[in-house]
DNA sequence: GTCTATTAGGAAAACGTTTTCCTGAAATTA
DNA sequence: TAATTTCAGGAAAACGTTTTCCTAATAGAC
């Protein structure tokens, strides 16, 4: 068992209180002793025991991360990697460190989550609402469990939210799309009637924008793919085959921008010379199709700043009010949404 | 302060060390009295306070994992998250939490990584080894802390490692481009003569096949980027310059074959008319290149599991013999290499 | 010089387990 | 029946902090 604070206080000739004191900074301590016993502790490198504080306390200063860890869904949000990332920074700052919680086995047996909570393992809890059983919620409603969400929940629920501005990325890049010359502009998501969804929220400043720019919003222009990538060929065939066929494509993944490309090429429309095509989230390999994707971009380790900085907060305050905070995201120009400007 | 032991005790009319003596299932506990107090503690709600075991036993029951979540690094390896899945699964099924630990944080200050230990916030530590200092191991070994790398690391180690047998891979890569007939096969990739890199690895098992299918292996087919893209392009352009032109392409990762793809549909080289191509990992945008890509793919699941057994077990046991162990990797074929039965 | 207020620091309890050693009762043996 | 062994369970210490309450010494006021 390594340097206790018996033998600090023991080498400085003062009680254990004394150096219990002289961590905690109290005002009783006279400087000299201060200085004395911090010498001590460095001396003999002294940390103090955080098991041991964590009896005390009964926190176990760390930070529960519910993610999804299923196989299949590792890249539907590729960008949970710097969330993790902002997260991580903040809790360390903090003291306390990250511990990830696979979404599938708590919603496999919720009582999982309940010995989570009784015994305390973590303190507070990030949950990113990929998967997440809304079932769950109840659980940490019951013990009075700290809790926020990344991703606007769809249902009702006491807790703080961070996410990102959704609405306001489709507005950008339809914007955008504009701005390029565009004249008809289709929206292909996947979800477009879910409630606080990603996709009906980019959808929404989709329509926002045309609105505001003085377009007529057509929703026979607005498609969705259902769940499945293989319905996106059919959904294309339908916009080509429209009276005014668009110019201008929002796609509401990457996925779908993906797919949407592979049947571009294959029916030879040009992209952007026939077509402009822009998506969201800047996926790794946006710039490395052919042509290489625009994309409206989300600073995400701010959003796993913001929610560690969200949860630690109601750990020590927790009266606090529940907040919500939507980030702006910016616009990562490429060539599937640039115009030449020659020719 | 939830149920404790001192509530199951009172109400069963035993003493505390009995009730403890029943969670531990010891065996100087008549069958009756283990029955009533299980039932007790079922009826209370009871759940042992980890926070006071751990105290007890001065170990937190969190695994690290040490990873890169610096942004740049958040795609280089893909299957991390994956890996994590694989971890948490066996942590979680032997009472352990995973905990994340960001490796930039520890290279740009390693009393971080002394801290972490003395105060044993983790009992044992998974290193993933992209962007791991070296020095950093010198830290763990001077206090006898256990870990196990994912990953072979080129420097001497007292510590397991599990990896992915990519020599194996390449072997496979190469052997069934010669299947699908190729008859001149190159290799691009990023770090061919860095030892125990798994380009090095990679490039390894290509020559092996080439040799075992009785080829003669040429050092000039065999091409290095040198940590920047942009070096591919002129890279092809030797090797498409060559007296005799490759008709495969081997790409040590996804990076160099996306942008040798790219390269190709520029040059008008069709693919897999003229040329296949074959690269590792199964990235998962693989499928969605023109055409698309075929990947020897690593279950990197069972990484994740396979590493985490090696550290409870070294947990469990610390005067455990160090191991290695490699997993085998399984060819996906896709377009890119598939050459069209018909023509 | 006495009384009070202030200051610096100490003593001890508390947190919930685990674990070692002990005890009393019952069972076995002689 | 007496001595011994076995068995089931209890008492208490220990783990390293934090925190509350207390005390002795000093300073200040009159």
């Amino acid at each position: 068992m390594g340097v206790t604070i018996k033998d600090v206080a023991r080498k400085a000739g003062v009680s254990i209180s004394t150096v219990s004191k002289v961590i905690h900074d109290a005002p009783t301590i006279s400087d000299a002793t201060k200085k004395r016993v911090l010498e001590i502790m460095k001396e003999l490198n002294y940390h103090p025991n955080i098991i041991a504080r964590s009896f005390v306390s009964q926190s176990s200063y760390h930070i529960g991360l519910i993610m999804s860890l299923k196989k299949e869904d590792a890249f539907l949000n590729p960008y949970i990697y710097e969330i993790m990332g902002g997260i991580e920074e903040v809790a360390r700052k903090n003291g306390y460190l990250l511990s990830i919680i696979n979404t599938s086995t708590l919603s496999e047996n919720p009582a999982e989550l309940e010995k989570l909570i009784a015994q305390k393992r973590v303190d507070g809890l990030i949950i990113h609402l990929g998967g997440f059983d809304e079932k769950l919620t109840a659980v940490l409603n019951r013990a009075d469990f700290p809790y926020v969400f990344i991703g606007r929940p769809n249902f009702a629920t006491g807790a703080s939210w961070v996410d990102i501005n959704n609405a306001k990325a489709g507005e950008i890049a339809t914007h955008h799309l504009v701005d390029q010359g565009c004249r008809c502009i289709a929206f292909i998501g996947d979800g477009v009637a879910i409630r606080h969804s990603i996709c009906a929220a980019r959808a929404e400043g989709y329509k926002n924008a045309l609105q505001a720019m003085g377009y007529a919003v057509d929703e026979r222009y607005i498609k969705d793919m259902k769940g499945t990538c293989e319905n996106i060929p059919a959904l294309l065939e339908e916009l080509l085959g429209m009276d005014e066929r668009p110019d201008g494509l929002v796609c509401s993944d990457n996925f779908i921008a993906f797919e949407t490309l592979k049947y571009l090429q294959r029916k030879n429309i040009e992209v952007p010379g026939e077509m402009l095509l822009i998506t969201f989230d800047n996926y790794p390999f946006a710039p490395y199709t052919m042509p290489p994707m625009s994309t409206v971009d989300i600073d995400v380790f701010e959003l796993g700043v913001q929610s560690a900085r969200a949860i630690i907060n109601k750990l020590s305050n927790p009266g606090m009010t529940i907040q919500y905070s939507l980030l702006s995201p910016s616009l990562i120009i490429r060539e599937s949404s640039a115009r030449k400007i020659t020719g």
